[in-house]
DNA sequence: TTTTAGTTTCAAAAAGTTTTGAAAGTTTAA
DNA sequence: TTAAACTTTCAAAACTTTTTGAAACTAAAA
């Protein structure tokens, strides 16, 4: 296996890990490019590279840029916008977090609180729901504490603690 | 609020947190619904409840049971099946976090143990690619570490280790 | 054996999501 | 200005996933 071959593998593998995650297979290649890319590229070169239309290109990686996974960039004496990917693992991870908790945490805790205001009585049903919503609040709460954490944490000092952990 | 537009609420909030995990809503929400039962149900009161048709009920019940979600159980002088969920918060996501170790992190870590394999250069893109992948496989092999301790750990021990970590 | 009560399957329809491509918009240079 | 270089938008098309519903299947009861 040579270079091109293998990096295709392993854009195709992004893409396929990132349709599972609820990321599309354009967005999650467009990032797997621009992370094995050294140097900036322009929207023309990834349309080649990855065999999409403008369109498709320019939205997904202006959700790229929406997540904070990519930046926009500049060269003097030319026109065009040059992308690159967030190298840094870490902060590839704890951006990622933020998302997820925004789009997905925060409004399972909010049903969670309305509902816990609701009229429940004592019946078999009542008691069961007021005791697996209380269960999942409590766990969701302490993963929610844990990515607020980690996104104030310096550079290693999960993964540090990760590491010291399973070891 | 009463318990049955609580209980609306939740199994649908239930389903769009599903979908945006690549589960799908029936599936989901099939979960809500027998996690929210204290008493195990047939696939007539889940089509009636959730407004779906036998063959999906039938299907994602049979996909919940195959990810270790769902049990089925025979009531005596009765020839339906009733299934029941599995309520322990804890198993639930020890189950989650296998089927998705499986489906996921073993095959990227396939295809990175493949392309590590590669005869690659040192060119820029070269070195840049070796760099990317290495660090992804380590990260991504301290989560299998902990998923799998977390699978061989007791009911409560990563709970506890989470909770002592956020205090 | 036949009937009845149930479960499973699967092709087709519906719904949802992604992608395209061309037109509209914007910015810089001539 | 006007033209050229580039980016953005969005309706329609392509594709993917989910859902339906009826037929096939299975097992227990009559």
């Amino acid at each position: 296996m040579n270079l091109e071959e293998a990096k295709y593998k392993f854009i195709q593998e992004w893409g396929v890990l990132g349709s599972t995650w609820g990321i599309n297979r354009a967005m999650a290649q467009i990032h797997a490019y621009l992370m094995l890319s050294p140097e900036s590229k322009t929207t023309d070169e990834v349309m080649e590279e990855l065999k999409i239309s403008r369109g498709n290109a320019n939205m997904n990686m202006r959700a790229l840029i929406d997540w904070g996974l990519v930046y926009k960039e500049y060269k003097p004496g030319e026109r065009k916008e040059y992308f690159y990917a967030e190298k840094d693992l870490w902060n590839v991870m704890k951006q990622i977090a933020k998302e997820r908790r925004k789009r997905e945490i925060v409004p399972i805790r909010e049903v969670l609180k309305e509902v816990s205001a609701a009229e429940i009585d004592n019946s078999p049903e009542g008691k069961e729901f007021k005791k697996v919503t209380k269960d999942i609040d409590s766990i969701i709460s302490k993963f929610d504490g844990l990515i607020e954490m980690a996104a104030k944490s310096d550079q290693n000092w999960f993964l540090k603690v990760l590491t010291k952990l399973i070891k």
